[in-house]
DNA sequence: TTGCTTGCAAATGATTTGCACTGCT
DNA sequence: AGCAGTGCAAATCATTTGCAAGCAA
């Protein structure tokens, strides 16, 4: 505790644009989805950092998310799952395994991001469409269940 | 009822070689998905085709999914979506308003699309991780949301 | 008849919420 | 003191499941 990071400190930003206050319990969530490889769900949570309780931790992610600090995920699993939010990590994708259900971030080539902007930016003159973000979901298997 | 189309006699197929049998009310709900020009919601299906009893819809979609006939989507709003699966439908992703909710297909340029599997197939070296399907969401403004 | 299907009603389980208490500020 | 934050327990609500009745082969 104490040693207050970058990511601390965006943190503490957006939360205090938003009037809430950076708390243990929330840092302990941040540190909790940081340290991850990919995004958690709330079970994974609890277990990182014991001494959360459920209904606190339900409750702080649905305001961190409100504040923009954390993304909510629905990849169709018994639970939901949370990752940092891209205004505060790299812009990335998933690999879902279809065997263990396991969820990992990747980052693209560049040069395949930019053809991707590029089509989805056409969206808004063939579909009146306006993108903003997007999220590439990618199912396999993943290396442990080759 | 009656008039068989290409879709119903690909369905038909597909259930037969799960020992399901095409009844009227997963007619309905086959017929339902594709008339749609996206994803639907249960409620959504029964408001459609009446005469549909919510348990036997959602126990139908379950079993047309393990037959591979239905595809089911979990983008975080209150209800699940579900879709023909892309074996009985053209490669497509999602266009989703994040005014209004509403969830539309889209067929991506070819060229796009194949740039994608390519990146795609490369994680099997990078990552140790083997795609198979992908699913791409666009979040944004619909036409009718601008 | 045999067994897949159906619909109702009851059960399940992840997530949400009411409320009293704790602890910053 | 005043109010945001916490934790427990109870409430929600989409989805699932048990069971008795219906229907096709």
């Amino acid at each position: 505790m104490g040693s207050t990071t970058e990511l601390d400190r965006a943190v503490t930003q957006q939360l205090a644009d938003h009037d809430l206050r950076y708390t243990s319990g929330r840092r302990a969530i941040v540190a909790g989805l940081h340290d991850a490889d990919g995004p958690v769900t709330l079970p994974e949570l609890l277990e990182a950092s014991s001494d959360l309780a459920q209904s606190s931790a339900y409750r702080n992610l649905s305001l961190l998310e409100e504040a923009g600090v954390v993304r909510r995920l629905a990849h169709g699993g018994e639970y939901a799952r949370y990752e940092l939010s891209e205004a505060l990590t790299e812009h990335h994708h998933h690999l879902i395994c279809e065997n263990c259900g396991s969820v990992a971030d990747v980052v693209l080539d560049p040069a395949v991001e930019r053809s991707l902007d590029e089509a989805l930016r056409a969206l808004e003159s063939s579909e009146g469409f306006v993108a903003g973000h997007h999220t590439l979901d990618v199912y396999g298997r993943c290396a442990n269940c080759t």
